[in-house]
DNA sequence: CACCAGGGTGGTT
DNA sequence: AACCACCATGGT
């Protein structure tokens, strides 16, 4: 049984520390969850600073800024549309609940509770911001850890995102190494190939080999 | 040219 | 509950 901090030893010596959002602005983080989804980051941190340089990277000011501005300002992040009634959604959410510091002072489940009722933040983008915004220990399952899950368990599948959950927090934590575990899985996903058994170049190979269970105890 | 990127929603079976 | 089309730009 693989335990998850052996897999983020291993993650970090192969990809070495990503460092994804390092102690910025809460809303800034908030809004980059919410702009880079099914996008490339490049595409999102560039609507980012379209946003920063309108000065609409503030909750009263993009709570009230015209749809159709904010819709061209973040335009390079695609989806721009259906993202900017959501952005501006989101402004008046934080605005309505005591801004930032009012969000920081709510338990992690109401947070995330309150955050899964918007429009367009689902389990993922919500646990995104807990972790990376307010700095909550939680675990953040994509994609790219269901697969790899799938082939540490030697290509079992089905395997619950709750499971997943579980094993992941049993070794790590602290919200330190949760950011970098997601950040890491992350790189990792996009650096190795999709196929099945992973390619003989894999890092992690030698987990692939030893690896039982996920989901057993 | 096709494919993908730090998802989520609403509709159909 | 498991699929599906859709949203849209920019890089390879």
């Amino acid at each position: 049984m693989i335990r998850a901090e052996e897999l983020y030893a291993s993650l970090l010596a192969a990809h070495g520390p990503q460092h994804w959002w390092p102690a910025e602005d809460p809303f800034e983080i908030i809004t980059g969850a919410l702009l880079v989804q099914r996008t490339a980051w490049s595409n999102a941190a560039l609507a980012v600073s379209e946003l920063k340089r309108e000065s609409l990277l503030e909750p009263a000011a993009l709570a009230d800024a015209d749809l159709q501005v904010v819709e061209q300002t973040i335009r390079s992040a695609g989806f721009f549309r259906t993202k900017a009634g959501r952005l501006k959604q989101l402004a008046r959410f934080v605005m309505a609940s005591g801004g930032i510091e009012g969000l920081e002072r709510q338990s992690t489940s109401q947070l995330r509770d309150a955050l899964l009722r918007l429009n367009g933040i689902g389990p993922e983008t919500a646990d995104t911001i807990l972790l990376y915004a307010f700095s909550r220990p939680v675990v953040v399952v994509d994609e790219y850890l269901r697969r790899l899950a799938e082939r540490l368990c030697a290509g079992r599948t089905g395997v619950e995102d709750t499971a997943l959950r579980r094993w992941i927090s049993r070794g790590l934590s602290d919200s330190r190494r949760l950011n970098e575990m997601h950040a890491l899985v992350v790189a990792h996903g996009k650096a190795s190939c999709r196929r099945r058994p992973a390619c003989s170049t894999c890092p992690l190979r030698a987990l692939c080999l030893t690896g039982r269970s996920v989901s057993d105890a």
